[in-house]
DNA sequence: GCGGCACGATTTGTATACAATAGGCGCCAG
DNA sequence: CTGGCGCCTATTGTATACAAATCGTGCCGC
């Protein structure tokens, strides 16, 4: 609160929860981007002074976070970015073949061919953000091809419970992932979009679990060493 | 709640988040029993009050119950138990549908004697809880023989889920369903039971889909009155 | 030199005070 | 008598101030 107290001009100007749902989204963007990775602390009072506004409407925001398992709030300790466990990984790609897959039947009853346009929109940015080396911004994409293609089912209590575990794949990728290869291969969405394009229901529900186990596979999901390691069983008693 | 203006003394010792704890659970299971009924305004003074807390610990809370879509927060007008749409509550039931049956097989693998009879004691307890005419605590075992079963997966990222969309299947039985009968008829889960125990895996699928749905098609989803009509489609241009 | 204790700084947790806004009520004009 | 305008109250939104707790650091005793 000195000098140059305030982010940036269009950010002061709001007001509410128009401002509220701003800071939220540049968090939870830098999360799923990575520009913020698991483990990392975020200081209240640091996260105040960036946004301009007083710890109060950071801790809603925080709290928000947290619900939706993005950071994780540990008492009289604050907040940091969720570093999953290798159970709960694995829970959230259990998960996402459930429902992405239980959705497809639907989504290829209900697709247009303007929502087919715009999967192959994003598609063609993801592959183009994976060619010019711009990791972050494809891993966002490739979460967003994901949530579109679930509210394309009109559910949009299913198509939220995608979101977030897209945003937790996110994190996942970050802490099991092998650098080198961002998550989905893009042309597996390309492949998909053209079965829901056919109507191929069913191809499309296969693909879509195998695309999902392969994501997973391609990870290594082991527990790191900083995780609590139940002494017990290693020192035993 | 006139005379004594803070919690029973027991809460009123708690500290911190556990004592955060037991005011959601407090006002989160007034909700689920029906004893705050949809569409009732939670005034932050008035619960403050009650929970003996400033508003701000309540308003923390309030947050979280919104993001569960147990209350809704509408700007400069406040919190007030969420009214669920028509569509939102057709949402729910496909979801559950979805989730619950698909979580039926791996729950057919890892359920024990011990768990089932745990599950019977639930619907043992739902039973007597309808024939002493105690409504609320009826729909409150329902929903926890739901969330339990869902547990016994293993997967408590879908667990979560389910336990969610299980209160706010409570609010719309609350909105939609017609008095006299409770959701789930109770006999339905003793006989899921008895599937579950025989390890009859597609046949429990089966029955959870046809018990979902029947209780889904004793309702009676439309939209009412007091819902945002569309006015611009009722008296057109 | 090493282990333990205690103090200090940093950071979160909670309450209170103040500001802003929306809805209600009454008054005034036509 | 009716319709509209304006104040007023009740309630939420936000910030700040204070209290509590934890972690790190340094000192002292052994």
């Amino acid at each position: 609160m000195s000098e140059m107290p305030k982010a940036s001009k269009t950010d002061s100007k709001r007001r509410g929860a128009e401002r509220d749902d701003a800071i939220y989204r540049a968090i939870a963007d830098a999360v799923v981007e990575h520009r913020l990775k698991p483990g990392a602390r975020l200081r209240e009072d640091a996260l105040a002074e960036v946004f301009g506004v007083s710890r109060t409407g950071i801790r809603k925001i925080l709290q928000r976070l947290a619900l939706e398992q993005l950071v994780t709030l540990t008492p009289r300790r604050g907040a940091s970015v969720t570093r999953p466990t290798a159970a709960e990984a694995r829970e959230v790609f259990e998960a996402r073949r459930m429902v992405e897959c239980g959705l497809i039947p639907e989504v290829v009853r209900r697709v247009t061919k303007g929502d087919i346009d715009e999967l192959r929109e994003l598609t063609r940015r993801e592959v183009e953000a994976l060619n010019s080396g711009e990791q972050s911004a494809a891993i966002k994409i490739s979460a967003a091809f994901h949530e579109r293609l679930a509210q394309l089912s009109g559910n949009s209590t299913l198509a939220e419970f995608v979101a977030r575990l897209c945003s937790r794949s996110s994190l996942i990728l970050a802490v099991y992932g092998n650098s080198g290869h961002a998550g989905c291969e893009s042309h597996d969405h390309y492949e998909l979009v053209q079965l829901l394009e056919e109507g191929a229901g069913e191809r499309a529900r296969a693909f879509m679990e195998k695309h999902l186990s392969a994501v997973e596979s391609s990870l290594s999901i082991v527990e790191g060493a900083d995780e609590v390691p139940d002494l017990y069983s290693i020192f035993a008693g």
